[in-house]
DNA sequence: AAACCATGCAACCGCCAGTAG
DNA sequence: CCTACTGGCGGTTGCATGGTT
């Protein structure tokens, strides 16, 4: 018998929030902010435990949220994270502004996982599956720097995601493929073809190196802090071709919900668009979408 | 039309680290 | 120092939906 859980020993209603309880939720934290979430449910009224609340704000009720399909810009950004962050939703999320872990995660596992298998590259390790099954069991084969680079004790509260330029995303615009920064590198050989376009991970971890590793490791972190750095990076580095993968871009859409704060104009997510439809507005600029996210941030949290 | 399958997503579970008492 | 509590995270599950046979 495993241990029952925190629901279950306070006899707490699981499963499918209801709208009701949704607006009592929000209503609660719109109004008090969320403090101590334990005490959360019973000062809210809700039949749920405290980290249930949590998750469902964090995951859905936050006004800041973007909701809808992801845009190519975040994927290639999602798959760059990963590269370098390994399994880690939270700070890969932490990047994407208006998106939650657990979407990141579901994102990953349900798609992007696939898609980059089908483009031969190995979702575990980002390098070519080839290289990767012919490294099993050949001790010439490096191992990934994936979990084990220093960027991953990278723990300081994250920076603004990055800014990225319009020519990132451009299909026609290739990025330089022998740039390198820090140990992820991308590079061609000199065959020419796509098939030939080498990348994976740098390996600047042997034991002549370590002095160099530090220095690695604070250019990573300042990489890492610093909104325009990481987007120069990703810019000069990311194997756009490599990770041409047929996504179509979608507008951006934000719920009006900053602009209204009488309950009439609640907005409900996903689950209860059926009942009470959002009342979407398509943004054209990715641009505006940031700047709305961080003025819906700030408009949000600045109180609480 | 029904059964089956694949997919996407919301939510839960269990573990861990930090912290207050 | 120990213990209990809390928040946070990543992995996993289960359900709803849509597509296919």
């Amino acid at each position: 018998m495993g241990r029952q859980s925190c629901c279950y020993k306070q006899k707490l209603r699981k499963g499918l929030w209801s709208p009701e309880e949704d607006e009592k939720l929000l209503r609660h934290i719109t109004k008090y902010g969320h403090g101590c979430w334990s005490s959360i449910p019973k000062q809210a009224g809700l039949q749920r435990c405290g980290k249930s609340c949590r998750l469902r704000w964090i995951n859905y009720l936050r006004p800041d949220l973007k909701r809808g399909t992801f845009s190519q810009e975040e994927e290639n950004l999602i798959i760059e994270l990963h590269a370098v962050l390994g399994n880690r939703w939270s700070q890969i999320a932490a990047r994407l502004p208006g998106r939650t872990d657990n979407e990141i995660k579901n994102l990953w596992n349900s798609c992007l996982k696939k898609k980059l298998k089908q483009k031969g590259i190995d979702p575990v390790t980002h390098k070519p599956l080839s290289e990767v099954e012919n490294g099993e069991g050949n001790g010439s084969n490096k191992p990934s720097l994936v979990g084990h680079h220093p960027i991953h004790q990278y723990t300081s509260p994250p920076p603004p995601p990055p800014k990225l330029s319009s020519n990132w995303f451009n299909p026609e615009f290739s990025p330089p493929m022998t740039a390198s920064y820090g140990p992820l590198y991308y590079g061609t050989t000199t065959g020419g073809s796509a098939n030939n376009t080498t990348w994976g991970l740098v390996q600047t971890q042997t034991e002549e190196e370590e002095e160099e590793e530090e220095e690695e490791e604070t250019k990573w972190t300042e990489l890492l802090n610093s909104p325009l750095l990481m987007a120069a990076a990703l810019q000069n580095q990311t194997p756009q071709s490599y990770y041409n993968i047929e996504i179509k871009s979608e507008p951006c859409y934000l719920t009006n919900s900053s602009s209204s704060s009488s309950s009439n104009d609640m907005w409900w997510p996903q689950t209860q668009q059926q009942q009470l439809p959002l009342q979407h507005e398509p943004l054209q600029n990715p641009d505006i979408c940031g700047k709305d996210m961080q003025t819906l941030t700030a408009a949000a949290f600045g109180h609480i």
